[in-house]
DNA sequence: CACAAACTAATCATATATGTTTAGTTAAAA
DNA sequence: TTTTAACTAAACATATATGATTAGTTTGTG
């Protein structure tokens, strides 16, 4: 999978966590002390995030940063 | 827990575990088609990959990333 | 010791992630 | 329809990830 198509199931994934938890973009990126238009920039496929602010956005959606992933890796098997 | 941290923390892991599969760091590398500088600096704590990288290395370890994250979870718990 | 493979370190360049601001769009609610 | 919250988009800046080269260090092996 290249990393276009990569980022961008990423953000689909990253958006649906965000909305089950009823958060907003700017409430996320608030757990996360940064500015929404990352968490926008993110969740539309536009940047790939470093595996540090993965983390964090984990920790903010109050997921395990390994259970994201699994989920993650299912939705390109 | 601070970049830095987390960062020497994973290298230390992604170094274990390339030793781990008998990888030199060149290798790997190539498995990724990158140079082993970077594999380097990765293992020194330096950067954080970002996470279509760290898949990609998982995948080159022969690693699930979600089993990668896990076990790096465990390092901080 | 000598030799070679593996790695570190430093520097410089480029690409991309991240910070910030402003304007525009969308969608829901009054 | 008007208003407002939520979001997108675009431009510009800075920080950091990544690419590439070169020199030096470590480590194992003869």
């Amino acid at each position: 999978m290249d990393k276009s198509e990569f980022n961008k199931r990423l953000g689909l994934l990253i958006r649906k966590k965000r909305i089950e938890k009823g958060l907003t973009q700017l409430e996320l990126a608030d757990l996360m002390n940064l500015d929404y238009q990352y968490i926008s920039r993110i969740e539309r496929g536009l940047i790939s995030p470093t595996l540090f602010w993965f983390t964090k956005l984990s920790e903010a959606l109050n997921i395990h940063s390994s259970d994201f992933m699994h989920e993650f890796e299912e939705t390109y098997d």
